[in-house]
Parts: C-alpha cells; sequence; structure tokens
DNA sequence: CATAGTGTTATAGTTAACTATAACACTATG
DNA sequence: CATAGTGTTATAGTTAACTATAACACTATG
C-alpha cells in the first residue's frame, strides 16, 4: 500500500483493531506484523493515536525492496525460468512467436 | 533434479535416511516429502527398494510447474517488477536500453 | 471527569510442523 | 535363514505461530 501510494506519508494505517476484525485474526498477530514495519523504519507507532507512515519510508522501502528482490527473488525467478524452458518472449508478449509446436494442448 | 536432469526417469532417489542425515532432518519429514511427489504422480515407492522417477515424470513436472508458474508466479512477480519501477524487459534481456539515468549510484 | 478510540502487555490454550526413538514390513543378496 | 539396505507406522515430546480473553496505558473530545 506504501509502494501503490495508497498510504501516503505521514497516512495513519489502519487500526489493529479493525485490521483484525476485517481478516477474522488476533489483534495480536496484527500488532506483531505493524511491529515489524516500525522495526523497519518505515512506520512510527504514537500510543492513543494509531501508527503512522514516517516520512521518506517510500523511498526507504523502495531502495530495501529494490535490493531485495534484484539480489535474491529476481535471481531464483530466472533459475526457473530457464528450468521450465520459457523465453523473454513467452514471458513478455501474450503473443508468443510460434516456436516449436507443443505436441498436444493438454486441456 | 528431475527438471535439471540429475534424475533421469526410473531412477531411484535418495533414500529417505541418506537425505535425513545429509540435511540432519527428520527421516518422517523427507517422507512425508517424498510422499507428496507419489501423491502429484511424480515418483513411485517400491517398499524394500526405494523411490523412482516415474517414467514421464519430467513432461508431466515441466508442464505442471509451467502452468502454475505462468498463471501463479509470474503475475505476482510482474507485480512486484511493477511496483518497484523496474522493467520486465530490462530484466529478461541483459542489456537493458538506456533509461532514465538514475539519481545516484547508491553504495 | 467520562467516553471512545488508539497501541500494548499478560496469561493460557490451540495447532501444525517437526523431532526423537523405536519398531514393523519388504527386497535383494549370500 | 541372516544381513543390510529400502519404505512405513506409531508414540510422545518440542516448538513457533496463532488464538481467546482480559486488562492496562495513552490521547482527543466534550
Amino acid at each position: 500500500m506504501i509502494l501503490d501510494g495508497v498510504l501516503k506519508e505521514g497516512d495513519p494505517l489502519p487500526s489493529v483493531r479493525k485490521v483484525a476484525a476485517e481478516f477474522r485474526v488476533n489483534p495480536l498477530t496484527v500488532l506483531k506484523s505493524y511491529q515489524e514495519l516500525v522495526d523497519e523504519g518505515l512506520v512510527e507507532s504514537r500510543r492513543g493515536l494509531g501508527m503512522f507512515v514516517v516520512e521518506g519510508a517510500r523511498n526507504l522501502l523502495l531502495d530495501g525492496e529494490r535490493q531485495r528482490f534484484l539480489e535474491e527473488e529476481w535471481p531464483r525467478v530466472q533459475e526457473v525460468i530457464h528450468r521450465l524452458g520459457l523465453s523473454a518472449d513467452d514471458l513478455l508478449n501474450n503473443a508468443p512467436r510460434r516456436s516449436k509446436p507443443r505436441k498436444k494442448g493438454s486441456g
């Protein structure tokens, strides 16, 4: 939500209790997740008021997630792509060039 | 290992006990994972002998994993790429076109 | 002060996955 | 049969994450 701009910097996060109710989950579970955001320096907690998106959170998140994605997730995704014999073409255009025709349409 | 051809069809999987020892893990845990492969029809169990890669397993796996990847994983990866302001094009072709130059080299 | 909304802490219980250990069932080999 | 290697089942214990419930602490508002 922060990355997508749904939550701007300074905005309050939906309250622990509301999220807990909406997802039928224990408030403690929500709180713990929110605390992780605090630990990452993205969110700050103001007792009695709520939890708020920190100034600069979006850039911090963007940089951090970019790094994590490029160094950890993407390499693994690339391995999978390679293992499955997929091509960049297959993935980007919804119109794959006619490659080797498949034996059968399986379903 | 099956996709990469390390395990050919008909080959025995490393025994439950060996894997358990190698990864310092309970044999039951390994067994359960192997059972999942049996449930997927990729592997068959021969009591007293071992677990073996089924004939046709590689193609079955290839088709199944292709579908799973294209329908589930890749869309999510694309969302992340988009959210992070990265380009799938740049990531797939290793030769990124010169796009907007970044403000700073961060480190 | 009372109220209604926040985050926070505490205590006890539940659950799924995993561990530890032992024993059982089966097969090829000699 | 004995042996050594397989998969399999059973029992009890451990652990991390989550749940249920209640209470505490704080803030803006009236």
